[in-house]
DNA sequence: GTCTATAAATGGATAGAC
DNA sequence: GTCTATCCATTTATAGAC
């Protein structure tokens, strides 16, 4: 017996499809609600507006991402776990691409959302620090903390912005394809600090990616 | 005599201002009239809409961006030439931000833009490769074609993202200074390939950064 | 070139019936 | 919870006078 979904949660769900494929800006609360066949009216009984509706999204959002960003990564120093790690990471940012697409704009009407969406950059910087750190101890990497540091942000950097730089390039359709791109260009950037040759590791790199695709 | 500024011009230099300062999105053409103190029909005559001032500012942009970046750099060899050349392009970008705070949305809306866009994006790569191309020919860095290549495209997405990043962040109002941490961490992805000590290339960058402030 | 006036369309929001 | 009906505000866009 197909227990009946809520209407507050067609409405997320019907919204944050729109939202990924047109563009926030470019969905009305009318259009969610044709798309529902439900009514204007009977919306805005659940959600005073849109912002609340992009609010309730960003809730599921942080709820996610602080999950897998915070989750311990156990024995992570192979090359296959980093690689699972940050494909579950940029998937996730996929999911709600959306926000990504228009933060300017999103944080301008939305400016509770600010701060909250400022601490996750902060917690991806700290994640990316930490595991940085259990590489350097296991000597899988060696480079300063200055060296660590800077490495961290640009992380954070990449994550947020990757699925954006090859939207622009030429529109990939191929999500899976793009982002294990995103996480072998993750991976080229620790490449430079492996002691000994690093050749030997951009190989392992380059045959990882062959194997995904 | 000051000669009388033409009434497009002005209406650009308007749009320009205010979509910097509000978001695109946040701007119509009726605000834009009404800080000119003409009226909207008069702005129309001008440009038939909001996207043909958009469209003609990105004329503007790309004309700017690509003399910027076709500039063959001289003897860039040395850290503060190619300090200030990062500078530049930076400082550029800044001028036009309002186009990057909102990509998705404006590509979505000027389709003409699209491809002139990825254009420049691969103009960006491609300066950067030839500039890591000569660092290399001369000694100053040491790393594969595989690895140039990776790091050109780093390069360019870190022009394209670093000002919505600290924007992200937390305001920093002073944007001379937030440019030259953008310059800093521009540096540091070229540190690791910098053959012998690479802790004395990153000391002098922490000086130069210094000096900057 | 510039204005006034106004049309046409859209999106956000609410009241009240069922 | 849901619908219909409606209102208000905003924005784009045009016609025609000066």
């Amino acid at each position: 017996m197909a227990r009946k979904v809520k209407t507050r949660d067609r409405i997320l769900q019907t919204a944050l499809a729109l939202f990924n494929e047109e563009g926030e800006a470019e969905v009305s609360t009318v259009e969610i609600a044709g798309v529902l066949e439900i009514s204007p009216g009977n919306l805005y009984y659940h959600f005073k507006g849109k912002e609340a509706i992009i609010e309730a999204l960003f809730d599921d959002f942080e709820e996610e991402i602080r999950q897998v960003l915070s989750a311990p990564i156990k024995r992570a120093l192979s090359i296959e776990d980093n690689w699972i790690y940050i494909y579950i990471v940029f998937e996730e940012i996929n999911d709600f691409r959306f926000f990504y697409n228009n933060l300017a704009g999103i944080l301008e009407r939305c400016p509770d959302l600010r701060p909250r969406f400022a601490r996750l950059l902060r917690l991806k910087e700290e994640t990316a620090a930490s595991i940085l750190a259990a590489l350097e101890r296991e000597g899988v990497i060696a480079c300063s903390r200055a060296e660590r540091e800077a490495l961290a942000a640009r992380f954070a950097a990449h994550l947020t912005f990757w699925l954006q730089y090859v939207g622009l390039a030429g529109a990939e359709s191929d999500s899976r394809r793009t982002i294990n791109k995103g996480v072998y260009a993750a991976m080229m950037m620790i490449a430079p600090y492996v002691p000994g040759d690093r050749a030997a590791f951009t190989e392992l790199l380059d045959g990882y990616i062959a194997s995904q695709k």
